[in-house]
RNA sequence: GGGCCCGUAGCUUAGACUGGCUGGAGCGCCCGGCUGAUAACCGGGAGGUCGAGAGUUCAAAUCUCUCCGGGCCCA
């Protein structure tokens, strides 16, 4: 890495980073990306690979698509680091992607909430004075505001997407599908057109569906009082009765129409401070009177069977209109004493069970806001208000009329509105409303056959959703969307148009061209009734923009409509992936539409990621400034190592994001690799030899070890890749590099340095390049820069122009390494060799001493085949021994082994070794050797030199320093690339450059002068 | 209030489905070594109430229940 990073650094900042001078650690990573990059670039591989495999089996995957006027942050890059992984495997193993199309989210709230911002209008109506063509104008500029930052966080985290045939959900074509598509429902019965009560959003003025509602939860305070509402049919001499209602909605109390209790409670009557009497369940009555000295007496018990029927007087008398069935008591089976009261306030207009109730008793509606959620003039009290607003103010006059029981104040969680953050209430409004429940069994069904990752969503989060599946709230009551198709005639029926020809022949007048079918110009289009000839209007909505998303698998390819569109209604995506708060938003439209429209599932496999957090686990939020930003990060610590920090993590889970942990995990990953191939590649210059991907056939029992440790991790990786397990993956590639490295290659070094063995040198080099070839190929899913880079630097290409790309290379073939009796005695040959290390310590001899004998006990003959005749010579080197003996258990146990010449480890009693101590003079001279060797290394190293170049040594030291350059000095020679060693006569060296001293090479001073030699 | 997920060494994690050796590894830390990958490498060491408690069992990190803490979702 050194060198080639020191010369690439200067030109590898990218324009975010370029402001900051600070050397960057990661600077070898950025530069190596940078090259692939490039390289990439030149040779147009991302296209090359999109393109691969045309007739192959079709892998089927849908991009979800982002909203386009939202910045990407660091869950995206996790998503989209496992979508890449995935689809890469299937490319590789000749699968065609169909397809990998980018789409963007055109429509909806986030756009209009932009642009209304941008104008700083206020409220809805500010939008028809505008007018709505220039409206929409304004929505589809800001749709692709942050379109180049999403290119480039795919490009730069090698996300291979093919944008330039990106699906856009405004585009003519794809709303047509979606015309289609909800024709289609029509015709199967399942749109319907009433009064539901839905989450409402007065600022928005619409109502927003389930899974929007679910965005929005926070907590939040609001007012909590017990009104008493006077009883009107009991005895007329007898005290006055008031049944004590509870509300945390006060401003609903004008909209109150009937009072509801549980039939089979008990209720309890207890007496006021002035003779008066109240009513409500027993259960209440303890939680408001805790102590008991306190309570009053109770006067009599009653069931709300009893309660039923009661008249009573409404809060705001004269507001309300009356009627025969209101202003009564009634029972229901949703009333709960865990909170309140026991008997409920109960409005219509503005609560589900309400609704239901009133529907049921015929109670009517009574619904005194207007649509931005302000009273209209039917109450006088809070006119021109807000609905929250007004909460003061009634509370106010309540009190003033001695209504108010008690009161204060609710914490509770409350839904708000996801784009624009107002409260949101529950209100009855006309809406147009997918039938979900009717299927719900299907969704059910349809769900088991999922292959849900983490699998416990099947059952766990979204079963649980689909199996209380609602209806879903399709209308909006807005401009910014799909609009909704259908046209209504006055005699009172409506047709559904799933098509532009449809629209065209009902249009007396030819459609523009070319026709947007947005709000306002869908609306200009005369539509005339086929039955009766009269002028049609279209229902005013657009519909939920989860509906667009949700259509993407059929949309995007302008499905029924277009000759060649990949999209088969009878085949579900293979494949998605998105975050966990997808799960009831595009997960579940997905589903929903794949059932309701095709009975089928939507996906077979859904990779779910966890959330994205800080260091200290904490979501991340602008106000908390702890906000990763994935294209910052990139260009501080490249791609591959936050992927690879991802997949090593546990993604299904929240994950923490921070440099330290990337560093800590991917970082290690990616220096451990660019380390061992950087080895290769100074050493494969030096002795210009080019990798080579051909299996070899070794004969060096490391050698083969490597290619069947090798093969077994193709094994694992092929399964765990199968089963979009990138956990795993990444974790046996890191356990895999761990051994390459640390011991294959800390073993194998000199062999790729020897000048004596041309045969085994070849062989080293034919293994290493094999398997650095094929970990390029086992690793491109995952860190798609580094698996490009070794794959160049190892086969030599180094990027020249028209060299093959790893992305464009096949999985690697089994070829038949696998060795399992050599995995095994190497496994046990290691553990001799930790052994020795251990008993050297004990013996107090330096590694860099030969011993003259190390003895072991225990191999089996399996495990000598297994390992091949050469294996003594490798525990030789590796322990630095001249002579390894092998012996039986049994005669390990019987030989002698005197301290003074031995130490022993003999607790392993399988596996018992013994090593000889004491080296004698002419081995701690050739000891000696290696210390004069290295110190030379050193100072070539602090003088400069390139690992080819030859030098002219002088040395000066004691006396055991120079018998031991004598007695070995061809080999030192050899090894520091001398031309000439000198031992000078002068006693000291003179001062100058190139001269390098230690005082204690085991207790004499060396002393090393060095300079270039001449090229011969 | 309900649902789902998570909790193993300072950090990242393996082991959990299918109970069984002394709970394994990497990073970090301490001691020592090594030096033609060097912000690398090797040996040794300290560091764990496996979130807590109860139960089932000959045996529980693992199965069951309760609780605590965190996250997400729902009402």
């Amino acid at each position: 890495m050194e060198e080639t990073s020191r010369t690439r650094t200067s030109s590898s900042p990218g324009p975010r980073s370029a402001a900051v001078p600070a050397p960057n650690p990661y600077a070898p990573f950025l530069a190596m990306e940078q090259r692939v990059r490039e390289f990439w670039a030149r040779e147009n591989v991302p296209e090359r690979a999109l393109a691969l495999h045309p007739t192959g089996p079709p892998f089927r995957f849908t991009e979800g698509p982002p909203t386009a006027n939202g910045r990407p942050h660091v869950g995206h890059l996790m998503a989209r680091s496992l979508k890449d992984m995935v689809l890469r495997f299937r490319r590789m193993n000749g699968y065609r992607v169909v397809t990998p199309m980018a789409g963007w989210d055109c429509h909806g709230l986030p756009v209009e909430i932009e642009v209304e911002k941008s104008h700083g209008w206020r409220s809805k109506k500010q939008i028809l004075e505008y007018g709505l063509a220039k409206f929409a104008a304004d929505c589809r500029t800001n749709v692709l505001t942050y379109e180049a930052i999403w290119r480039e966080l795919s490009s730069r985290m090698a996300y291979w997407l093919d944008y330039s045939h990106a699906y856009f959900t405004m585009s003519p074509e794809y709303i047509e599908s979606v015309w289609w598509s909800l024709k289609e429902l029509h015709g199967k019965s399942l749109l319907e057109k009433g009064l539901y009560v839905v989450p409402y959003c007065p600022r928005c003025e619409t109502p927003e569906a389930s899974h929007e509602v679910a965005q929005g939860y926070r907590e939040t305070t609001d007012p909590s009082v017990t009104v008493r509402l006077r009883r009107t049919d009991g005895p007329p001499d007898g005290p006055p009765t008031y049944l004590l209602a509870w509300t945390t909605t006060p401003w609903t109390l004008p909209a109150n129409l009937a009072l509801a209790v549980g039939p089979a409670m008990d209720y309890v009557v207890f007496p006021g401070t002035s003779g008066e009497r109240y009513v409500m369940a027993a259960p209440a009555f303890s939680r408001y009177f805790p102590e008991p000295g306190t309570a009053p007496p109770i006067q009599e018990h009653l069931t709300g069977a009893d309660l039923v029927g009661w008249r009573y007087e409404p809060p705001f008398p004269g507001v309300t209109p009356g009627g025969p069935a209101r202003h009564r008591v009634y029972a229901a089976d949703w009333v709960s004493t865990e909170e309140g009261t026991g008997i409920v306030h109960v409005a219509p207009s503005f609560g589900v069970d309400d609704h239901a109730l009133g529907q049921a008793v015929g109670l009517g509606a009574f619904d005194p806001l207007d649509a931005s959620g302000h009273f209209t003039s039917a109450v006088p009290l809070v006119a021109g208000l807000s609905f929250k607003a007004a909460d003061a103010k009634l509370l106010e006059d309540l009190s003033a009329r001695g209504l108010v029981h008690s009161q204060g104040t609710y914490r509770h969680t409350y839904p708000f509105c996801w784009r624009c953050g107002s409260p949101l209430m529950y209100r009855a409004v006309e809406t147009w409303f997918i039938r979900i429940h009717k299927l719900r069994a299907e969704l059910v069904a349809h769900n088991a056959a999922v292959n849900w990752i983490p699998a416990h969503l099947r059952e766990g989060r979204f079963g649980n959703f689909l199996s209380e599946a609602k209806d879903w709230a399709l209308s909006r009551n807005r401009y910014w969307g799909t609009p909704l198709p259908f046209w209504e005639c006055p005699r009172g029926h409506w047709v559904a148009v799933g098509s532009f020809a449809e629209l065209r022949a009902l249009s007396p007048t030819p459609l523009p061209e070319p026709f947007d079918p947005h709000r306002p110009w869908v609306d200009e289009i005369p539509v005339e009734c086929p039955e009766h000839h009269v002028r049609m209007t279209r229902e005013p909505y657009v519909i939920d923009v989860w509906y667009d998303s949700g259509s993407a698998p059929f949309a995007q390819y302008h499905y029924p409509f277009a000759q060649d569109s990949p999209f088969d209604p009878a085949v579900p995506l293979d494949f998605v992936a998105e975050g966990l708060d997808q799960t009831r938003g595009w997960f579940y439209t997905l589903h929903v539409l794949a059932t309701l429209l095709f009975h089928r599932p939507a996906y077979r496999t859904a990779l779910v990621n966890g959330m994205a957090l800080d260091e200290g686990g904490l979501k991340m939020s602008k106000s908390k400034r702890n906000v990763v930003e994935p294209l910052e990060l990139m260009d501080r610590m490249g791609a591959d190592a936050p992927r690879l920090a991802i997949y090593l993590g546990s993604y299904t889970e929240s994950t923490r994001f921070s440099e330290t942990s990337i560093r800590l995990s991917g970082g290690k990953l990616l220096t451990t690799l660019l380390n061992v191939v950087e080895f290769y590649r100074s050493n494969a210059a030096l002795d210009g030899v080019r990798g080579s991907e051909n299996a070899p056939d070794p004969s060096s029992p490391l050698d083969r070890w490597l290619l069947s440790r090798l093969e077994r991790l193709g094994e694992v990786l092929g399964s765990a890749y199968d089963a979009s397990d990138a956990h795993t993956a990444a974790q046996e590639i890191q356990g895999f590099l761990e051994e390459l490295s640390t011991w294959y290659l800390r073993r194998s070094r000199p062999r790729f340095w020897s000048e004596t063995s041309p045969e085994d040198k070849r062989q080293a080099y034919a293994t290493l390049s094999y398997v650095l070839i094929a970990v390029s190929r086992f690793l491109a899913p995952l860190a798609p820069h580094a698996a490009e880079h070794v794959h160049q630097v190892v086969r030599g290409d180094d990027f020249r122009s028209g060299a093959p790309s790893v992305h464009l290379e096949a999985w690697p073939r089994v070829v038949g390494h696998r060795d399992t009796a050599l995995e095994g005695a190497m496994a046990r040959l290691l553990t001799v060799v930790e052994g020795v290390r251990d008993l050297r310590m004990k013996a107090g001899v330096r590694s860099r001493i030969p011993l003259p004998e190390l003895v072991i006990g225990g191999f089996t003959p399996e495990e000598r085949r297994a390992l091949g005749a050469a294996w003594p010579g490798l525990l030789q080197e590796e322990a630095n021994v001249k002579k390894v003996t092998e012996l039986t258990l049994e005669e390990f146990a019987v030989r002698p082994f005197p301290e003074a010449d031995w130490v022993v480890r003999a607790q392993e009693a399988r596996l018992p070794i013994a090593l000889s101590r004491n080296p004698g003079r002419e081995l701690w001279l050739e000891g000696l050797s290696r210390e004069i060797i290295r110190r030379i290394q050193m100072a070539r190293k602090e003088s400069g030199m390139e690992y080819g170049d030859r030098v002219r040594v002088e040395l000066w030291g004691g006396v055991n320093l120079r018998a031991a350059a004598r007695a070995h000095g061809t080999v030192v020679a050899e090894a520091v690339l001398a031309a000439e060693i000198r031992w000078p006569e002068e006693e000291s060296p003179p001062p100058g450059p190139g001269v390098h001293r230690w005082d204690d090479v085991e207790g004499e001073t060396l002393v090393v002068r060095l300079e270039k030699a001449r090229e011969p």
